[in-house]
RNA sequence: GUGGAUGUAGUUCAGUGGUAGAGCGCUAGUUUGUGGUACUAGUUGUCGUGGGUUCGAGUCCCAUCAUCCACCCCA
C-alpha cells in the first residue's frame, strides 16, 4: 500500500513549482525596493508564545494548532503564523537597540490543524512582513500600498482592499461596554455561538453569518464611532496617505480580525474569488504585541499573504498561461552511440558558457532523441555524428521555425546567447 | 468541530449482479542521420480497506479509511 502525504499537506511537483518561483522571485525583488529585510525564524516556538502572543481566545490558538511534547518534555507548537515569532526573535536579539524601525519579510510554511478545503491547508504558505518601531500613519500607508503592489504587480485583478480601525487598549474595552450594554437586550435573540462571543469577544459577532445576528450588530454601535482621538487621528491620516497614494480600500466598519493582537488599522484583501477562501492576505497594527511576550513597548505593523491562495487565484485568472522562460535550452542529439562521447563534452562547453543544455540519457536514438526534444520545449538541438566531429561544424536546428544551420563553434556559441 | 459528495490504470472517467474497459499520458516501432501530425504495439489495477448478502459483487448492504466540497475560522 502506497503512503499518502498526511491530510491537509501538499507537494508542489513538476511544472508547478514554477509559479511558486515567479511569486517568490517578484516578491524578494519588491522587498529589495522597499528595503525589507528577510528574517527566517524556526518552524517550532514554545507553545507559550502563541499562548500569549495570538491569544488564548482566538480559534486558532483554541483549536487549530500543532501542539505536542518533545522528548524534553517541553511544549512545543508548529508556528500557525508569523508575526509572533519574527516579535520574539525581534526581543532576543535586542533588536531594539538596533536602528529603528525594523523592517523584516519572511515566507515559509505555516501549520493549522483545520479540516482542509479548498485553498486551506494543514501545511500552508505565508509570506509576510512585519515593521517594529514606529507608530507613524506613513508606515501603515506604507504597509498597505507595498501589500497592494504585491498583487498588482503579479497581475492579480479585481482585488478589494478593506480596511477598518480596531482601536487600543485605551478604546476598545470602553467600546466593548457600549456593544454589551446594547447587545443585552438582544441577547435571547443572537445565535448560540455569539452568545458565547457575548462574554468572551463581543466583537466578534460582527463576524457571524447569522441574518438575526445581522440585524442585530448592523444597528448597534461600531468601534469606529468610539475610538479615542489618538486612533481616530491616526485612522484619518491613514485614510488620507491611501488618497494620495491612489490605492483604491473600502471601509469595512464591520471588520474584526481573528488575532487578539491587533490595534488600529487592521485590512483584509480579497480577489474576487467565488466561494469561499477568497480573502488572500491580511494583516493589522500591533502595538501591544512586543511587550505582552516580554519586550520593550514598541509598535508594530504587518501582513501576511497566503501564497496558496495566491496561486489559485493567479490560475483562476489565467495569470501563469503564457509563461516565458527566460533561458533557451538547447538540446544535443548523438547520431549513433560512438557520438555519445562527444555530445557529452560538448554539453559540459556549453553549461560553462552559461547556455542551458542538455544531452540523452536513456539510450535512445536520433529519433527518439528529437520526440524528446521537443517534449521537453527544448528550443534548439545541435546534431553530432562523425561528419560533424571531423569537420568542425556544428548543425543548429531551431525547433520553433524547423530550420537548421550550420555553423563553426563560435558561431554556435553567439547563436545560443553563450557568454 | 458540523454537514454533503466521491473512491476503478500514471491521469480523466465508463462499466446499472455474470471473464477488467476507453480517451489522454508514458515507452517503443513504422528499414537511410532530424521532432510536432498519422498508424501500430506495449505499459501499470489486491476495482480504497475489512466484513456481510449471493451459486456469483467493481456493481447491493454495513463498517472503516482517504479525498473533495461547503459551514466554521482564516491566509
Amino acid at each position: 500500500m502506497a503512503i499518502k502525504g498526511p491530510k491537509g499537506t501538499h507537494d508542489i511537483i513538476f511544472d508547478d513549482i514554477n509559479k511558486w518561483h515567479i511569486i517568490e522571485s517578484k516578491l524578494t525583488d519588491l522587498m529589495e525596493v522597499y528595503d525589507y529585510q528577510e528574517i527566517r525564524t524556526p518552524i517550532f516556538e514554545s507553545t507559550e508564545l502563541f499562548l500569549r502572543g495570538v491569544g488564548d481566545t482566538t480559534d486558532i490558538v483554541d483549536k487549530e494548532m500543532y501542539t505536542f511534547l518533545d522528548k524534553g518534555d517541553r511544549s512545543i507548537t508548529l508556528r500557525p503564523e508569523g508575526t509572533a515569532s519574527v516579535a520574539r526573535a525581534f526581543i532576543e536579539h535586542s533588536g531594539y537597540n538596533e536602528v529603528l524601525p525594523s523592517k523584516f519579510y519572511y515566507t515559509g510554511p505555516m501549520f493549522r490543524y483545520s479540516r482542509p478545503q479548498t485553498g486551506r491547508f494543514r501545511q500552508f504558505h505565508q509570506f509576510g512582513v512585519e515593521v517594529i518601531g514606529s507608530m507613524s500613519p506613513y508606515l501603515d500607508g506604507e504597509v498597505l500600498e507595498l501589500m497592494m503592489k504585491i498583487f498588482t504587480s503579479l497581475g492579480i485583478k479585481n482585488l478589494n482592499l478593506e480596511i477598518n480601525s480596531v482601536g487600543c487598549p485605551k478604546c476598545r474595552p470602553i467600546h466593548k461596554d457600549i456593544l454589551k450594554e446594547y447587545l443585552k437586550k438582544n441577547y435571547e435573540s443572537l445565535c448560540p455561538t455569539c452568545q458565547g462571543r457575548y462574554e468572551k469577544n463581543p466583537l466578534r459577532i460582527f463576524d457571524c453569518k447569522n441574518i438575526k445576528c445581522q440585524e442585530i450588530i448592523n444597528n448597534g454601535p461600531y468601534i469606529t464611532d468610539n475610538l479615542c482621538e489618538e486612533c481616530d487621528q491616526h485612522f484619518e491620516e491613514v485614510k488620507k496617505y491611501l488618497a494620495m497614494s491612489k490605492v483604491d480600500y473600502v471601509l469595512n466598519k464591520k471588520m474584526v480580525r481573528g488575532l487578539d493582537y491587533y490595534t488600529k488599522t487592521a485590512f483584509e484583501i480579497t480577489a474576487g474569488r467565488d466561494g469561499a477562501q477568497s480573502s488572500i492576505g491580511g494583516g493589522g497594527r500591533y502595538d501591544g504585541l512586543i511587550e505582552e511576550i516580554g519586550g520593550p513597548s514598541l509598535p508594530g505593523i504587518g501582513f501576511a499573504i497566503g501564497l496558496e491562495r495566491v496561486v489559485l487565484t493567479m490560475e483562476e485568472q489565467g495569470l501563469f498561461d503564457n509563461l516565458v522562460k527566460s533561458k533557451k535550452k538547447t538540446y544535443v542529439a548523438n547520431v549513433s552511440e560512438n557520438n555519445i562521447d562527444e555530445t557529452v563534452l560538448l554539453v559540459q562547453k556549453l553549461r560553462n558558457k552559461g547556455i542551458v543544455a542538455i544531452h540523452d540519457i536513456m539510450m535512445r536514438k536520433l529519433k527518439g532523441q528529437f520526440k524528446y526534444a521537443n517534449k521537453i520545449n527544448a528550443d534548439y538541438v545541435i546534431t553530432i555524428g562523425d561528419d560533424e566531429i571531423n569537420n568542425k561544424i556544428y548543425p543548429l536546428k531551431n525547433m520553433n521555425t524547423g530550420e537548421q544551420i550550420v555553423c563553426s563553434y563560435d558561431e554556435l556559441i553567439k547563436n545560443l546567447g553563450g557568454e
